[in-house]
DNA sequence: CAGAATCCCCCATGATACTG
DNA sequence: CAGTATCATGGGGGATTCTG
């Protein structure tokens, strides 16, 4: 995926300065976006909120991902010191994954969010609807 | 960009029914990411925040985006009901762009991400700095 | 078991030109 | 002013194969 516009910092300067809050205020909340975009890493964090997991327990518990996307997300939280990687030198090699502190404070300043999409769930679908009709009329006029 | 696993809904039948709970948190909480997601919504929603806006303000005042995807992006907004459009039959033409109430709510429920991203922007700067490092070590090694 | 490497495709975005 | 139409591209993601 493909979210916010990290431009955004430099553009600051030759952006209006009569009102930046905006483009501050969306720069920040990109920050959290972007840790948290792509396909999958919502899926993944989750199922990471509640004791570590193993690789292959993911794989299962995240549904359609592939083994790829699975490694590159991993990848990509670890870096951002959201989730944390062990590796035990067994035989076979076993490897847990859990999520850090950081992470679980993402969590709840995600509940917010999910609060609003259940709230307005009905009202969006409404609002697709009537969208989508109209513009099925409108062609056909 | 491209943010979620829209499928999540129905995979949810056939998922492992032991814990259901961080697929139906996950598919929620994309419910919401996927209004905001691509490159500009946020950017655009933001300077709605505060009354109407003219296309051609949204054009300057979002830095960088180009017509085509301004034009996309709103009426995208448009279509989930968080933006409302106003056509003035003048000479020339007058657009008016304003958030809706869903969208007031929305950003409300953003303050906590916000939050979060400065509370943590050290922390994950740190991160990727050490992670990388270590990178690179590996690889001399 | 837990990956790494490789190839390919599609879609979101960008650039440019035209219009009621 | 506020769009549409068309073409080009880049990188996120999928499928497959190989390995310590």
């Amino acid at each position: 995926m493909f979210l916010g516009n990290n431009d955004v910092i430099e553009d600051l300067e030759e952006a209006d300065l009569d009102d930046p809050a905006p483009a501050r205020e969306a720069c920040t909340v990109l920050e959290a976006l972007n840790r948290i975009s792509g396909k999958w890493a919502i899926g993944i964090l989750l199922n990471l909120s509640h004791g570590p997991v193993r690789f292959t327990e993911l794989e299962r518990s995240v549904p359609g991902i592939s083994r790829r996307m699975l490694t590159l997300t991993l990848r990509n939280l670890e870096r951002d010191g959201l989730i944390e990687r062990t590796v035990y030198a067994t035989v076979p090699p076993k490897v847990e994954y859990r999520g850090t502190e950081m992470a679980d404070e993402l969590y709840a300043s995600l509940k917010g969010l999910t609060a609003w999409a259940e709230r307005h769930r009905d009202a969006i679908a409404r609002s697709r609807d009537s969208y989508d009709r109209e513009q099925a009329a409108a062609g056909l006029g």
